[in-house]
RNA sequence: CGCGGAGUAGAGCAGCUGGCAGCUCGUCGGGCUCAUAACCCGGAGGUCGCAGGUUCAAGUCCUGCCUCCGCAA
């Protein structure tokens, strides 16, 4: 199959390059326009065109894909599919059926649930124990499409978004290949979504990475390894923000301290946090202007630790 | 020229108004223990991000630069 890949962040990378080792055939990728990153507004590539141009593929950004002027570049490509794996954005009609096999979309979730923008951070911030990709047919709307396979995964107790991410992304990049050469040899399936159970998930915000401490532990152990390493959730100590990165949640039937407050630490463990239901173990912090650094190394640096305590607002 | 924080032993930090470089941990050696991640004694380990400047004297004050990080985009 020749194929155009859009995508753009490291995500979608794990797709272009099990394509790139397929017997497929990458005829162009689509990524999105550089943008300014940090401090210093340095335009960067997105992963997938940094790596695509590697590869020696050449590389298309558009400001806007649905543009009539960029439809008219891909026809030339003669490619027989678009694949596309989290490029954010809705393609209008006259690209679905640019080619003659449509665009191909890889899914970070088990579809119908999960449809949107964030599924692998949703999964595990409600402390699902399995998730997977769906291989589907994108339409006009909103990761509606008939689906062409479904891959399941098992999820870790303590798993996080990076650990996740890297796994989902090699099973999607093995099922695209084989889904593609499926469509190759006609023995592809077809089956429409099951609508009525469709659920959604919310691009994530800056409210979503904020730790509410009145939540029970476990939530807040899920909500911590859902957003790390990055972006990762944040609270307040002292006033300045702090990040939690990793952490572990303990049952306990007696808290210890009060929601937020930092009781101790177990030098194999990780720093004590009182949470409801239990203790949440902090294992990785990432305090104000430092780097990311284990949690009993950051402890022992901190001054007075008597009564540290977390709070959800500054 | 968006706003802000930070670079000091292997790790995490302190060092206020300039005057011999410190703390917790790790590490090495020894001791105490049935034993230990516990405790006791002792040792090693630092061009204080880089380059200039002020000074009798700079980690500390001034100037320039580099790197890392948070917010905002």
């Amino acid at each position: 199959m020749k194929v155009i890949f859009m995508g753009s962040p490291d995500f979608s990378v794990y797709g272009l390059e099990a394509l790139d080792r397929s017997h497929h055939e990458i005829v162009s990728v689509v990524s999105r326009v550089d943008k300014a990153k940090g401090r210093k507004k340095v335009l960067q590539p997105t992963a997938v065109k940094k790596r695509a141009l590697e590869l020696g593929y050449p590389v298309f950004t558009p400001e806007n894909v649905n543009d009539s002027a960029f439809l008219e570049e891909l026809k030339k490509t003669d490619a027989d599919v678009i694949v596309v794996s989290a490029f954010g954005r809705i393609l209008k009609k006259e690209i679905l059926e640019l080619f003659p096999f449509g665009v191909i979309n890889i899914h970070g979730s088990l579809l119908p649930e999960y449809r949107g923008a964030s599924p692998m951070n949703a999964v595990l911030c409600d402390g699902r124990s399995e998730t997977g990709i769906t291989i589907m047919y994108m339409n006009e709307g909103m990761d509606e499409g008939d689906i062409l396979s479904a891959g399941k995964l098992d999820i870790g107790e303590n798993e996080t978004f990076d650990a996740l991410k890297e796994r989902m992304g090699k099973l999607g990049g093995e099922m695209i290949v084989s889904a593609l050469t499926d469509l190759e040899a006609g023995t592809a399936s077809r089956i429409p979504q099951d609508h009525a159970n469709a659920t959604y998930c919310q691009l994530l915000t800056r409210e979503n990475e904020r730790i509410s401490w009145e939540k029970p532990g476990k939530d807040i152990h899920n909500q911590i390894r859902s957003l790390s390493a990055n972006p990762g959730a944040f609270s307040y100590l002292r006033g300045d923000p702090f990040k939690l990165i990793e952490t572990s949640f303990e049952e306990t039937d007696v808290s210890r301290g009060l929601p937020g407050e930092i009781f101790g630490f177990e030098k194999k463990i990780g720093v004590g946090v009182g949470v409801k239901g239990g203790i949440l173990w902090l294992k990785k912090v990432k305090p104000l202007g430092k780097k990311e650094m284990n949690a009993v190394d950051w402890y022992r640096g901190v001054r007075e630790p008597e009564g540290l305590r977390f709070t959800s607002e500054k």
